[in-house]
RNA sequence: GGCGGUGUAGCUUAGUUGGCUAGAGCGUCCGGUUCAUACCCGGAAGGUCGGAGGUUCGACUCCUCUCGCCGCUACCA
């Protein structure tokens, strides 16, 4: 093939090195993995990135606290994420920090492009600010006056700052949005997004000067740029954009980013915003995929219910886990992770399906040809269909594969697995093998069973090409590497020697699986807990805390999630509004005493005046967030001290 | 409240532009087989395709209403 070979870019999000990552990233690399492997085997000229986002403000507190530079912080992280990418071997071209040099310098010329072109001014940014998770707010947009994200306080911040003029993006982005149903992936999201600027976009902060530990904005020495410049920009920079063109100039536009679909927004409203501004084609497609949701709600060090990929891998090696994360969920959606979906999966899937398909087709070719794989001889019953399943699986493959429905390209690779262990029970190859006049038959039989597995390690190859491996060698297969095209075709094995080796996947025994990893789990630590900044008695002295009762307690007319109390402290009666319609109803509440903080400013929400605050402590009640009532049988009017 | 999505066997789900006797995997029950990793193969039971109307010769598929769940969005001192 000398023509040029299309090309195909992907990526995965940069992720922060805050922590190790968990499952939920490895699902997505995996991912984006596997689709690379397999442009790649149909002769794609593929380009496969990944890498990390190592700037802002939560970085350097961690780093603070752990007593070492930023720097350092992240670079002992990141060598953690790269061992983790080798050990799963995930192919990717490039792997680019945004603590790189090529990443800052050309963030910084990019920065300047912008501003050259008038995109970028500067102004005065003013707000609630919530450190861990880097983001302003509006005071409507918190949650009890907490981060609506993280749940955690937030703090009055103002600075000057730089700004992106996204709001002249506006029509443009509807018009992407509008004119191509492809852009962005699954379709309910992109209604989202329409709505989401159709109500107006403000424009963008895109620098910080509360902390430093970020790329410098080149013209302020004050400023370090947010990570919105920073961040998104790396899937062009880590082309060498703006400065060394080879790459950037043969790759971009990028076929497909990859993303969770918390962060859509960002990829589909400012990325491509950017890239109007910057003159650039916009990104083909992005995919929001869906979470891996774990029981008992979302992972978190303190539910003891974080997944660790790397004791996965240990315990059942790097092909089941990827064969179970692609196989199992269906992209775009929510999937629920337990440990017995996944043991289950491997054991029937792998261990009894293909691995005993391996197993027992070796067994008869070394018991009954003396390890030669045969000839095709005397056609019979049965062949025409398995022949036909096995050579047209390739093409449903890629069909799967266009959509990014991994599961339905595997779900194709096993309808083939599984006709092949019932073409054995079909032709009964023991019995044949007691009649000598049968040996033509059996041949055959043997023959077309090689060609099957030939042709589902081909298959698989993208997938789990360790795998793949294994089968080739066992079925005498070493001499040739695995080529797509070859799995269109049937008759091409006659002599191989094969040889059993151990079982590809050896059969797990799942009851006690479950308990050791459930032990495994169990022995965790418990985080720390995440305090806030610690304040002084008097600090504490300026609260009011009151005994309450509810007396009356109604429905906001003009909002869903707010219940309007009327409470008796003492003796009076306030009215005050809070946000726990979705937890209780206004009748089940009546006579229940409350603390109420009550010397808190007035204030109208929603329309109605609210009179103090309520005290709840947060609870997780199947699933589902609960405000349980801080309470006590002390009488109203009391204080808490 | 606004916008959108979704609701199919016990569980997880496939159903492309209306033509299906609604498929599959797991689970359950029955049977077969021994080459194989106590695996594999066959059969059966199990669905008023959330509910109610409507369009149509014909609707899981289209329309209206309604209920449940989910997402985005506004209100959460």
């Amino acid at each position: 093939m000398t023509e040029a070979k299309e090309k195909f870019y992907i990526t995965t999000p940069i992720y922060y090195p805050s922590d190790n990552l968990h499952i939920g990233h490895t699902y997505c690399t995996v991912m984006a993995d596997a689709m690379a492997r397999f442009k790649r085997a149909l002769g794609y000229d593929v380009r496969f990135l990944t890498g990390t986002d190592e700037h802002g403000q939560k970085i350097q507190t961690i780093a603070e606290k752990a007593g070492v530079s930023p720097q350092a912080y992240v670079d002992n992280v990141v060598a953690g994420i790269k061992d983790l990418w080798k050990t799963m071997e995930i192919s990717y071209d490039d792997f680019i920090r945004t603590t790189e040099s090529r990443h800052v310098e050309r963030v910084q010329k990019i920065f300047m492009e912008l501003y050259d072109k008038g995109d970028i001014y500067k102004g005065e940014y003013e707000g609630l600010y919530c450190t861990p998770c880097e983001s302003f707010w509006t005071e409507n947009q918190l949650v009890d006056g907490k981060c609506p994200d993280c749940g955690r306080p937030v703090e009055n911040a103002k600075e000057e700052a730089y700004f992106f003029k996204i709001s002249k993006y506006q029509e443009d982005l509807l018009k992407l949005f509008r004119e191509n149903p492809e852009f962005l992936q699954p379709e309910s999201r992109r209604n989202e997004m329409i709505a989401f600027v159709e109500q107006g976009l403000e424009d963008l902060c895109i620098s910080r000067t509360s902390f430093d530990w970020g790329i410098k904005v080149p013209i302020d020495g004050k400023h370090v740029i947010y990570v919105w410049l920073d961040a998104l920009t790396n899937y062009i920079t880590a082309l060498g954009y703006p400065d060394k063109r080879e790459l950037y100039d043969h790759y971009w536009p990028v076929n497909v980013h990859l993303v969770g679909k918390e962060i859509v927004r960002f990829h589909t409203i400012i990325w491509p915003a950017m890239l109007m501004s910057l003159d650039l084609p916009l990104p083909k497609q992005v995919l929001g995929h869906g979470w891996l949701l774990m029981e008992g709600g979302k992972m978190s060090k303190s539910k003891g219910n974080v997944v660790d990929p790397v004791k996965l891998i240990e315990r059942y090696g790097i092909d089941a886990l990827k064969y179970f994360l692609l196989r199992e969920y269906t992209f775009g959606q929510d999937g629920l992770f337990t440990n017995e979906v996944m043991l289950k999966r491997m054991n029937y899937d792998l261990a009894n399906d293909l691995g005993n398909l391996v197993s027992r087709t070796v067994s008869m070719i070394e018991k009954y040809n003396g390890s030669f794989v045969p000839e095709a001889k005397v056609s019979g019953d049965f062949d025409d269909e398995l022949r036909a399943i096995a050579v047209g699986a390739a093409g449903k493959v890629e069909a799967a594969m266009d959509k990014f429905k991994f599961n339905a390209a595997l779900e194709e690779i096993w309808v083939v697995v599984r006709r092949a262990n019932k073409y054995i029970d079909e032709t009964t190859p023991w019995i044949l093998a007691k009649d000598e006049a049968q040996k033509d038959r059996l041949d055959t039989v043997l023959h077309n069973l090689a060609e099957t597995l030939r042709i589902v390690s081909i298959l698989i190859y993208p997938f789990m090409h360790t795998t793949s491996g294994k089968i080739r060698k066992q079925m005498g297969l070493w001499y040739a590497d695995p080529e797509w095209a070859d799995a269109l075709e049937f008759d091409q094995m006659n002599g191989e020697q094969v040889k059993k080796g151990e079982a590809i996947f050896p059969r797990l025994d799942i009851e006690k699986e479950l308990e050791e990893l459930e032990a495994l789990n169990g022995g965790e630590k418990e985080a720390p807990l995440e305090l806030k900044e610690e304040i002084q008695y008097d600090d504490f002295a300026k609260l009011d805390l009151r005994v309450g009762t509810i007396l009356e307690c109604k429905k906001h007319p003009k909002a869903d999630k707010l219940l309007v109390f009327q409470v008796k402290i003492g003796p009076e009666v306030r009215q005050i509004v809070s946000g726990v319609a979705e937890c209780y109803k206004p009748e089940e509440v009546i006579g229940q005493k409350v603390v109420v903080v009550a010397n808190l400013a007035p204030r109208k929400i929603r329309g109605l005046a609210s009179n103090g605050m309520l005290l709840f402590a947060d609870n997780v009640v199947e699933d589902k967030e609960r405000f349980e009532f801080v309470t006590t049988v002390a009488e109203d009017g009391n204080a808490v001290t």
